[in-house]
DNA sequence: AGTACCACCTGACGGC
DNA sequence: TGCCGTCAGGTGGTAC
């Protein structure tokens, strides 16, 4: 589920609950999601300490503390934060627990543990130790050009590089195709200028109003191919049959008719 | 370098 | 009702 998009509501549902608020203590439920922070430390670096600021970059949320590290959350597929004040609110599967002087907690949850949990020095750094390109949301024509140009691959599998691009996933790149009208295996060297600048702006398009629509899949517009994601399924824009296969093994939806050939 | 495949986890769903 | 295979929107490793 998370996404670019997914995460974007994630960090302003943080920023306007839990910030520059103490954190009085932290529960640590599983120690299955901290990734190169113990359990312990985590708990006294948090502890007394304030959010005092967000960022996210691609799929990766990151909170600064007054003390000046960085608390950096990555949802993995089933990852999402839960504000609430009682216990008949808690979600099912809370990971991680911080609760604030409010009598409020925010909660980690994580049923499938495919998220991690880290603590940084330095965002900057972090964003380059785990080698990812730069954010789809703000990256600008020219640079998102000159990294297109180095994949040899499928359009599809380029965009989902974290390496490359960050942000994009499995939905959302199915989702920018179909609109740009282009095959998922099409090859990025058969796009020329045209279909990469056709790519750009849709990519753009696609993140900002999946982002208007807090993410929801129901409250997507008419437009979009997210709703018809079942094979059979008629394609929102000329009614034809929804498609899918397996692209490096991940489900892919498109139709046939609008995206053409893989060129 | 690209892709296919497996693993990590849990849970939902359909078939039998 | 229960068991089993399959699948799910992320990432990372291996082998070809």
């Amino acid at each position: 589920m998370p996404e670019l998009p997914d995460v974007e509501v994630y960090r302003r549902y943080l920023a306007s609950t839990a910030l520059h608020r103490r954190i009085t203590t932290m529960e640590v439920h599983s120690h299955r999601v901290l990734d190169g922070v113990s359990g312990k430390r985590l708990k006294s670096t948090l502890e007394g300490a304030v959010l005092e600021e967000t960022a996210r970059h691609g799929k990766y949320l990151f909170a600064r503390l007054d003390k000046g590290q960085e608390l950096v959350l990555h949802f993995g597929m089933t990852g999402f934060l839960k504000y609430y004040k009682n216990d008949e609110s808690k979600p099912g599967h809370e990971r991680l627990r911080l609760r604030l002087e409010n009598g409020y907690s925010l909660v980690y949850d994580n049923q499938r543990l495919l998220g991690r949990v880290f603590l940084a020095p330095d965002r900057k750094r972090f964003i380059e130790e785990q080698e990812l390109g730069p954010d789809a949301l703000t990256v600008d024509f020219e640079r998102f050009t000159s990294i297109l140009e180095r994949g040899r691959g499928a359009i599809k599998s380029t965009l989902m590089n974290q390496k490359m691009l960050a942000g994009l996933g499995n939905i959302y790149t199915d989702e920018i195709l179909f609109q740009a009208r282009i095959h998922p295996k099409a090859s990025v060297g058969s796009l020329g200028e045209d279909g990469l600048r056709t790519v750009y702006e849709q990519m753009r398009v696609v993140l900002e109003q999946a982002i208007d629509a807090q993410a929801d899949p129901g409250r997507m517009p008419e437009s979009f191919l997210l709703p018809h994601r079942e094979e059979e399924d008629s394609c929102p824009r000329c009614g034809g049959r929804v498609r899918k296969i397996s692209l490096s093994g991940r489900a892919t939806y498109f139709c046939a008719a609008c995206q053409g050939e893989a060129g």
